[in-house]
DNA sequence: GACATGACCGCAC
DNA sequence: AGTGCGGCCATGT
């Protein structure tokens, strides 16, 4: 299967309330070292994909997106509607982060 | 094939 | 705490 696809099927299962960086989502997906690759693919997102995209974060838990533009608002309000809270424009991935194989 | 560009990361200053 | 740099991988020119 194609690499993407493997990103897909990780985002897939990141629980409501979660988050994860673009390092661990490539690490999850059995590809480290590909962080890059998985900021490459949720930008092209199948249209109309209904793929949480919006749960993976920067490894300091800040957003990729510049603080202001659509995007950021987007991603941060759907965020903050599943109970994450963000404390200087950033979020605590050691609170929110999910680790599958720990805990 | 050589460069440049990204929804990135870690570590050194 | 902010910035820079090298490394990372796929794509586009």
């Amino acid at each position: 299967m194609e690499n993407r696809e493997r990103i897909w099927q990780v985002l897939h299962r990141i629980p409501r309330g979660k988050a994860v960086s673009y390092g661990q989502l490539a690490k999850l997906a059995a590809l480290p070292g590909y962080s890059r690759f998985a900021g490459h693919v949720l930008k092209n997102l199948p249209a109309g994909s209904r793929l949480p995209w919006h749960r993976v974060v920067r490894s300091d838990g800040r957003m990729a997106f510049p603080r202001g533009s659509e995007q950021y608002q987007l991603q941060r309000s759907r965020l903050e509607a599943e109970g994450i809270k963000f404390v200087n424009g950033k979020l605590s991935l050691r609170q929110y982060g999910w680790y599958p194989e720990e805990r």
